[in-house]
DNA sequence: TCTGGGGTCCTAGGACCC
DNA sequence: TCTGGGGTCCTAGGACCC
């Protein structure tokens, strides 16, 4: 048994661009961004020779073309990345079976117990190459004894950076930086926390008042302080990204939604998405949720709990209504959203009837009985002729 | 610079039950 | 009549991440 755990934090680098590169290399000299083409439209990604223009991921698609005017916007294609991701997934479990997904495109993996004699230095830069030639994908690797220090460590080199981060790496590593670099802390805690003081991961750890320090990280101070001091004990779970919270799907319109028909006709389309998405998972969902931007960006959203669990494509829509109706204010709206929460495997629906008595049984049996029908109904029926026709 | 779409987790308050 | 403390579920909103 060892005392320390060896974990790597595999991150893919630009990953939708990389994609778009490993598929046309004529494209890696080339300025590229993804994102829709539109001045309004945002980047999810860009590539190396983008970001030399101070092109960022995140960034506006107008400011993306004034910094780098020949900027070559090109359309995202997700289902290219799922491939991608799971082949990058597949390999990695080739490494060990300790591979826990944190994103379409990074994981933690705990090593321990798979390195085989090799130095862990060699075995990331022995994925590092494998990658690279299999799947003509660049990714940087953080190793450090922990899940938070791996992260931060993969973050220091990039792109095709190894970094090893030790405890006693962390004075001269990881407190010199900047307190938002912090994962976990965005930019509506910086500012907060420069009003006491603190500017760097140094700062934090060494913070002494920590009631103060509680008014603005709250429950988590503790968590955060100790990971400021390289000690973080989460361990590194294959089956955590296994279960599905929720399930939504939301869409801007650039020239805003006027009619209360136009808004109804996009629910209904982003309710089918939902609900043929839980199929596809076969989830049922307890919770829905409707969410409204406007156009001054005003945000409400609603959420209401079912009787019992449902993937029903009528039932779901009709409470999606029902919301929308309480949030709209007459005015334009600029986003919609519809999400379901509260999710339950079909399965497990199946299983909990055992436990009930033959009564309760019999009225959860009809509820149930009439779900799985509409899931039949659905699949043979295409979900977009029935949200139509309505 | 004026902001996409997918998520996760947290907080605070209220309702309700024991 | 006036009242504690705990647990669970629900709701609205916000922060954060990729």
């Amino acid at each position: 048994m060892k005392k320390y755990r060896i974990i790597f934090h595999v991150d893919l680098n630009a990953f939708f661009a990389s994609c778009e590169e490993a598929q046309d290399p004529s494209l890696k000299d080339k300025p590229i961004g993804i994102g829709k083409n539109s001045d309004r439209g945002i980047l999810t990604t860009a590539n190396y020779a983008a970001r030399k223009y101070g092109v960022t991921s995140a960034m506006n698609v107008f400011e993306a073309k004034r910094r780098c005017p020949h900027l070559l916007v090109v359309p995202g294609n997700m289902a290219l990345y799922q491939e991608y991701s799971q082949k990058f997934f597949e390999y990695l479990r080739t490494i060990t079976s300790m591979v826990e997904p944190a994103s379409i495109d990074e994981a933690y993996l705990d090593v321990t117990n798979d390195l085989n004699d090799l130095h862990p230095l060699d075995l990331a830069k022995k994925i590092q190459k494998d990658l690279l030639d299999t799947l003509k994908l660049p990714v940087s690797i953080g190793i450090a004894p922990n899940r938070f220090l791996a992260k931060m460590a993969s973050d220091m080199k990039k792109p095709l950076g190894v970094t090893v981060l030790r405890k006693r790496d962390i004075e001269e590593k990881l407190w010199p930086l900047k307190i938002g670099s912090m994962y976990g802390i965005g930019k509506k805690t910086v500012p907060n926390l420069r009003l006491i003081g603190i500017e760097t991961i140094g700062d934090l750890a060494n913070f002494k008042d920590h009631e103060k320090l509680s008014k603005f990280l709250g429950n988590q101070t503790e968590g955060f302080l100790a990971k400021a001091w390289g000690e973080s004990t989460a361990m590194v779970d294959p089956t955590r990204a296994e279960t599905v919270h929720s399930v939504g799907n939301s869409k801007t319109f650039e020239g805003f939604l006027h009619s209360y028909e136009a808004m109804l006709a996009a629910l209904t389309k982003l309710t089918e998405t939902v609900v043929s998405r839980l199929h596809k998972k076969s989830y049922a969902a307890k919770s829905i949720s409707v969410q409204v931007r406007y156009a001054d960006f005003s945000q409400r959203s609603k959420q209401v709990a079912l009787p019992q669990h449902s993937n029903d494509f009528d039932e779901i829509l009709e409470m999606v209504e029902h919301l929308f109706e309480d949030l709209y204010e007459e005015k334009a709206v600029h986003l919609l959203g519809v999400s379901s929460s509260n999710l339950e495997k079909q399965e497990m629906l199946f299983k909990q009837l055992n436990i009930f008595e033959p009564k309760e049984a019999m009225e959860k049996d009809t509820h149930l009985t009439r779900v799985l029908d509409s899931i039949n109904k659905n699949y043979k029926k295409p979900l977009l002729k029935r949200g139509l026709k309505k």
